[in-house]
DNA sequence: CTGAAAGCGCTTACAG
DNA sequence: CTGAAAGCGCTTACAG
């Protein structure tokens, strides 16, 4: 198929000299030793021949590749995965390097086994990406190379990592709520044990202390977010109170969805009679509810982005990655739609 | 960071033998030439030095490299890419291949150079994948290895190629509401020149024709799937006539969540006064409505594991990949949920 | 049964 | 200004 490949050689001698030219003018260090008309040579040769110089070689010789690892959660399960990947892929080839990804699901052996794989491939560096915030214990053989750790940290801070700002996402939901005339705001949060859950709780707090606005714990609800009427039955145990809230913040935009459909059992109306912001920014929903569903964009192209660009500068500075290793986090920005409104009901 | 790698000669000398018999123990060829003792030696030997072999040098000298290059469209921007690369790499992992992801968006530029950076790392063989099922014109320089089309196919059938059996699954959702007693059934279909319309119609059409109903015009309405008040107003369209469908198939999940909200709006009960099914399996939005919505599934991983599967036989058959190359579809299909039941209305 | 040696296709001191 | 040569770390005939 392929037919035999030209190698340096062939374009050395094609343009009449010798290899170690060839490799000077194509990696452009000929400087100014060789004259521009070999250089032109050179070029031209290898383009007749549609030479590809072979990186393998190249590699071997070299000491590097190139190439990061990228281990990472089942990348099938969530639809985060996809703005995860391209942001490291988009920055990965910015920088000129490619990535090598293995999704895992986690599991010990198979992890143990695709490290092995990239050791063996000789990656430069690898990222180890989680597919929602975590705090997690990583793979003791990560650490044989330069490291970050994606959408995830370790307990101890030794690897440097980047996670989403939950709490500042959540404080922009609820300032945005408050600015639009609401003091009473309830919170359909996760019951689960999540840095999610948690620090978007603060965020929530931190938003309404910072105008006056006690944190009700009634206007609270938590429920589990992994199970369908969960949005619902959140929503549901807050607009049922004598003393409703005028609007909702949803630990997530699944969770909203469910919260539309209780509000609308209700017959009130979004944005009208209660505003309502969901987290995470999944297009697929978000954008697709009726009215467009405000919410706050979890950053992981940009936390893609991010790693791998770490990684570029780590490795040509040579330095040991930023000691204490930096625990970076990205910032949440807040998607505006429809379905906020000034306060409703008196 | 990494020390000093053992290499291949470190384990010979630590274990008495010569670099030839390490490779061969190591590569499993020793066969009976090298007694167990021996082979024992080196295992340990390569063991207690965590001896990595060095793909590259591999590589180089075995002229493959066990690498598939992906060059797909951009995956941020579809929840269905992880699914298929989730299936191209369990296929790869499980036959020992890893996979080079390029995302280009299809920009021919951005494609020529990932097509560049691939052949120059010695990828054994391609994959080009859409993210929609289309008739694509591949970029020639694809075919200088083995290469095959994923979700996606050539005009010219001229590469192996894999889509979705399109009118098949339309066909089992719609004999699924036959089934249940309907007879005036809805198509909410996008109006886009596409395969996926045009297929899943005649899908409809071969369901209603097997079970002796005429399909009538009237009833399909024909909306651009691509904005979000589509489905809510094709499903007004059919729902508001005179004669109204007792059942809504649709184009897919989104445009069918749409349907759910016209249908609501008009105080009906899904599934007790009309029954809805969609197209995709949008897990996040199927699992999630209320009631779970019925659709087909869309076998983005199955794609994806066919296409290397297929790749891994045609190189080590060194045959070439099959002549006419084939042109698989692969099936689509049912998963019921709770949003189908007996014909309502009489 | 095992080893010495060539060679995969590059890059990089080093020499002139 | 340019080239001959060594070497990256493997695998694989080939010889014994």
């Amino acid at each position: 198929m392929a037919g035999a490949r030209a190698g340096i050689r062939d374009v050395a001698e094609k343009a009449g000299v010798s290899v170690t030219t060839v490799s000077l003018v194509l990696n452009g260090r000929a400087g100014a030793n060789i004259p521009p008309e070999t250089q032109a040579r050179v070029l031209a040769a290898a383009e007749s021949l549609r030479y590809r110089p072979n990186s393998l070689a190249r590699g071997l010789r070299r000491k590097r590749t190139d190439t990061f690892g990228l281990i990472s959660d089942e990348i099938a399960t969530t639809p985060f995965a996809g703005a995860l990947i391209q942001g490291a892929q988009d920055a990965a080839w910015e920088a000129g390097v490619v990535l090598l990804i293995a999704n895992t699901g986690h599991a010990a052996a198979l992890e143990a086994r695709a490290i092995d794989v990239m050791l063996e491939r000789r990656v430069d560096a690898m990222i180890y990406a989680a597919l929602f915030h975590q705090v997690i214990e990583p793979p003791p053989a990560i650490r044989e190379l330069p490291a970050v750790l994606l959408d995830a940290r370790a307990k101890d801070a030794s690897l440097p990592s980047v996670v989403p700002d939950e709490a500042g996402g959540a404080e922009a939901a609820v300032t945005l709520l408050i600015r639009s005339g609401h003091r009473r705001i309830g919170f359909v949060n996760s019951w689960g044990d999540l840095p999610a859950a948690g620090e978007r709780f603060d965020g929530y707090r931190r938003a309404l202390t910072a105008h006056g606005i006690a944190v009700d714990p009634a206007l609270v609800a938590h429920v589990d977010h992994t199970v369908p009427p969960a949005g619902d039955e959140g929503a549901a145990r807050l607009l049922d109170r004598d003393d409703p809230p005028t609007a909702l913040f949803c630990f997530n935009d699944r969770l909203a969805m469910g919260a539309y459909r209780a509000i609308r059992h209700r017959s009130l109306r979004i944005p009208d009679d209660i505003s309502v912001v969901g987290f995470d920014n999944q297009e697929q929903i978000a954008a697709w509810l009726d009215p467009g569903l405000t919410t706050v964009q979890l950053p992981h192209y940009e936390m893609g982005c991010w790693a791998v660009e770490h990684l570029v500068v780590a490795l040509q500075s040579s330095t040991d990655l930023g000691d204490p290793p930096v625990q970076r986090r990205e910032p949440c920005p807040l998607v505006e739609r429809a379905s906020v409104g000034g306060a409703g009901r008196p």
